[in-house]
Formats: structure tokens, sequence, C-alpha cells
RNA sequence: GCUUCCGUAAUGUAGUUCGGUCAAGCAUGCGAGGCUUUCACCCUCGUCACCCGGGUUCAAAUCCCGGCGGAAGCACCA
């Protein structure tokens, strides 16, 4: 089996299935997996300079493409990897075959003359009268360059009566003058994917295909080759499209262009959803997996949910994610008539695994008085995410509370820039909300890169400042958060979900 | 328009090849409860489905026909 990756950027989570799917099948037949990258041009060098939404390679895909597999653990034959852009000569040869048997023809009508007079009615083109002679020729001038980009394309002879329109006198062949990052300006003619494969399969010894179904007509394309040289077919799988959901945009061509423009930082930015930016964000490599296992093979169409690997993720990582208390959108809350000189409170790293131990949080009063920060959504109303239960209330006069693992407070008075509450009791009353506070005198910035590019602040506590850059962690009733470095203005983290 | 593929609950999937064991399994979601100084995790219980209409048959989610619905292809992209 192959992966055929192009390489235009990262793989991204769209691609994953692929690449899972044929993994699996691999491992579980005990087969062979090849990486072959499917590198050929496929625009000319004029749309690549003029048209921003070109498909091109660029040249470090290649190892953006190898970090991907090595992430998801994809075991592919490392010590056979294949570039197409090796192969081209390969491809012309057989094109030119095909040329002198007559079974292909060089065309020099323009595309869209082509389409709309011929394949739309399936007439043959004048092109295709001409004797193999005079196509022979005409291959000659596409190889050394007296035909421009554009001018001829070399055609198969499917039949122009096919009923199927994709399928009428497919090219195989065309010319692009772009440079090709690995191989520079040494070819000019090109193959098209179908035909590529239909030869690779075979040379390559590719018995069984995975793809997309929408690649079902590249496999008729295939067969349809094989048939003609007599070849043993492959057998192709294929497997549904998967539709995101939200604003997911899933194309490397533009995240290349944000990140070239800088809106996106780099690939990890999680907005690319590359298969580098799931890492950086805290997924794991198996919620990845399972998710798009649990898929199957079904030719359906499907709208994938991102929701479906956070519920694996969570399960994989909530047991090493140790708490902590992060207040996004702090407010200040002054507390008065506080009886001791100081509070400390030691909530445990995990409530499942108390051997961790505790982080020390401590209070320090002055004059019975303390302030500590609080989220701002806490002071509004706060629904539960089951709606239909406990609605809590916007905080004003005699709302009571408790500062987790500290003591109960009730709201004494509200400002439009803080609150005031006193002190009631360090009794823990079961039923009572709580809520995350971190010290106003003592706390760690902290600022919070979402999946939708938008970056929130709050503030932590400080014992967060001790976590190792790459771990992961959950701030308690906010979600999980990857730790990603420690700058002049804070901490900066991922979140995971 | 032409061609092909697909159609099981809110979402996804198992079962359809060789009709009965499927009054339909699983996961996520949702709901109830338990645990818990997190609306986390974990545990228990519950909830919702075979696109429609015919036909074949003792018996159909499974086979046949016809509808309807959805997706993909019809690029000198991959």
């Amino acid at each position: 089996m192959r992966l055929a990756p192009y390489p235009s950027g990262a793989l991204h989570i769209g691609n994953a299935r692929m690449l899972v799917l044929n993994d699996e099948y691999v491992k579980r037949y005990n087969g062979r997996l090849l990486l072959v990258y499917d590198d050929t041009i496929g625009a000319t060098k004029d749309a690549i300079e003029n048209d921003p939404n070109a498909k091109y390679i660029i040249p470090e895909a290649y190892d953006l493409i190898r970090e991907g597999l090595e992430w998801l653990g994809i075991d592919y034959d490392k010590n056979n990897v294949i570039y197409k852009s090796d192969r081209v000569k390969i491809y012309q040869n057989y094109a030119q075959d095909l040329i002198q048997k007559g079974e292909a023809y060089v065309c020099t009508c323009d595309a869209t003359v082509f389409r709309e007079k011929y394949k739309k009615v399936g007439k043959p083109c004048p092109c295709k009268e001409l004797s193999i002679d005079v196509h022979l020729d005409r291959w000659k001038n596409m190889l050394d360059g007296s035909y421009e980009e554009r001018e001829a394309v070399v055609r198969i002879n499917t039949g122009m009566d096919q009923k199927d329109p994709a399928l009428r006198d497919h090219v195989i062949m065309r010319i692009s003058d772009a440079e090709h990052p690995r191989i520079g300006t040494k070819y000019r003619v090109w193959p098209i994917l179908d035909f590529s494969w239909g030869i690779d399969d075979h040379e390559l010894g590719v018995t069984h295909i995975i793809r997309g179904a929408d690649l079902q007509k590249e496999g008729f394309m295939e067969h349809y080759i094989w048939d003609l040289m007599g070849w043993e077919p492959a057998a192709i799988l294929l497997y549904g499209r998967m539709r995101f959901s939200n604003e997911f945009i899933l194309s490397k061509t533009l995240a290349r262009q944000k990140i070239n423009t800088g809106e996106y930082e780099s690939w990890k930015d999680p907005r690319t959803w590359s298969l580098q930016s799931l890492e950086a964000r805290g997924i794991q490599p198996d919620a990845l997996r399972e998710s798009l296992l649990d898929l199957g093979m079904s030719q359906s169409g499907i709208s994938f949910s991102e929701k479906w690997i956070y519920a694996k993720n969570t399960k994989l990582i909530d047991s090493d994610a140790n708490r902590y208390w992060f207040v996004e959108d702090p407010v200040k809350l002054d507390i008065i008539n506080l009886p001791k000189e100081r509070y400390v409170s030691t909530p445990s790293l995990h409530p499942s695994y108390e051997e961790r131990g505790t982080r020390l949080i401590e209070l320090k009063t002055k004059d019975h008085k303390a302030s500590v920060y609080i989220s701002r959504l806490d002071t509004k109303i706060q629904m539960s995410r089951k709606e239909t239960k406990v609605r809590y209330p916007k905080f004003s006069e005699g709302t009571r509370f408790r500062l987790k693992d500290l003591f109960t407070v009730e709201i004494q008075s509200v400002h439009p820039k803080k609150f005031e509450a006193r002190f009631l009791t360090e009794k823990v009353e079961p039923s009572i909300r709580k809520i995350q506070w971190v010290p106003y005198e003592s706390n760690v910035k902290v600022h919070v890169l979402k999946p939708t590019g938008v970056i929130t602040h709050g503030k932590a506590e400080n014992t967060i400042k001790t976590v190792k850059p790459g771990t992961i962690m959950q701030f308690e009733r906010y979600g999980y958060v990857k730790m990603q470095k420690s700058q002049k203005n804070g901490l900066y983290c991922y979140f995971t979900h």
C-alpha cells in the first residue's frame, strides 16, 4: 500500500484519515506501506507566479510531512521513500509508448474549447484524426520547448463516447515550466495524477489502495491503464468524504499563505489544523487515530466533529493533567472581616492521585482585609452546562459563594471594577457554589491561544511557574491547556479543549 | 445536464457479502443518580434509529423494482 501526500504544506486532520486507514490495514494484513511524495508539478509556471491560490510544492513540506507521520506513529517503509519527481522520465516513456501505439494523442485544443465543444457533446476533436507520426512530432515539440505551457497536452484515448463525461479522453501529460524544488527545471512535461499512479501502482508493486471517494474517477482511469498494459489490477477501496464543522479551513495552500503573511505564527497555529498544531495543543496521536478509525471505511459523506477527538483526548490526558487555578478576565474582589492574619490553601495537584501532593497558595491579610482575583465570568449569570439545572445568580449584595479550598464569603457591595465581600466561615458547605481564585498580590499572567486564534488573558496561581513547557494541565472549570513558554509578559499556553 | 457512490437514533458507526440468533450492538451527545471543596475524571441507570412505497419469502435493516434524499466527479489540481 502507499501514502501519497502532496508536499504543499504540513499534513492536516483531513489527511490523517488516509494515513491511519492505510497504516491500520497494513498492520492487520502484515503488508508494506510506502511513502510516495506525489510531488509532480501541477500548475503552470504562469499560474504559480500570478495566482495566489495556485497549488505548489514548498520545500519544507517534505520534512513537515515526515514529522507528522512520525507523530501519528505511521509505520511506513523508511528505507524506501519515493519521490515522483524522480520518476518523470518513466511516465514520459510510457506516454510516448502509448502515442506510438495510437492509444494516446497530442491535443492542441484550448482547454475551454475542448470542454465546451467536444467533451460536453462527446465528439472527438480534430487533433484525434491526425496520424501517429504527427502526434509523435507534436510530442517532441512538447518535450523540447517548441510548445508553450498550455499549448499542447497528451490525452489518453479512452473514447469521447464514454458515458461518463469525466472519463472522456482525459489528459495524462501536460507542460509546466515551473521550477521544481527538488529537481529544478529538468523536466517540463509532467504527468497527471491518474496516469502517474496507473504506472506506479504497478511498477511499485502496490496491491491495495485506500483513498478518498473524491478520487473515484482516478480509479477508473487506473483500471483503464492496467487493462491497456495487461497488468494485474490493484484493489481499490474508497472511503467517504469528511466535512468539517464550523469554519474549519483545511487548506494547506491557504495555511501557507497565512503563515507567510504572519497572520498565523507557524504551522503550529491551531487554525491550520495541521498535525503539528494538534501536537502543540496537546492532542494525543491516539485520540486522533481512534476517532478516525471509528469512522471506518464508510463511503457516505460524514460531518466530522472535532468533539470526538476531544472526548477521547480527555480520557487520555485527564489522569496526567495536574490541576491549577486560572481566572480568565480577572476582576478584583476585596474581602473584609478576616479574623486571621494568614490563610493557606493546599489543593491537591490531582484529586484522583493525592499522592502527587498539593500546591500551596497563601493569602496574607492586612487589617483584617485581603484581595483576590476572580473571573469576570463568575460574577455574571452562570449557567450550568446542564442548562436546566443550576443557574447561579449574578453577583449582588448578599450573594454567597466559596473561594475554593479557602473560605466562604458574602458580597457586600458591587462596584464597576471590583467587588467587596465579607468573610463568613472556613467551614465547607457541600452545596455552595465554589469558584477559583488567585491572590491579588501574588499571581502570574497567562495568555491562552484558543483554537479560533483568539488569545485570552488571565491570571493563574504562582505555582504554575514551575510547570515545564510541553506539559498538559487542567485549569479547573476552564479546560485543558498545554504550556508553551515563559515570555516577558507572562506564560503562554495553547488551549487544548 | 451526464456519470458514479451512499442512505441504521442528535452525530458517527456495527450488522447488509451467505435473509432468521437484530423487538438492532457500540461510541459521543443528552437525561437521572452516585463520587467530588472543578460544570473535570470515574461509576450506575436511562434516552433516541433500519429514507419512503411496492415486490419476493414462512421470515427482510439485509434480496429485487420504483421513488425521494445526500455526496462526489465531469481541471492542462492533487
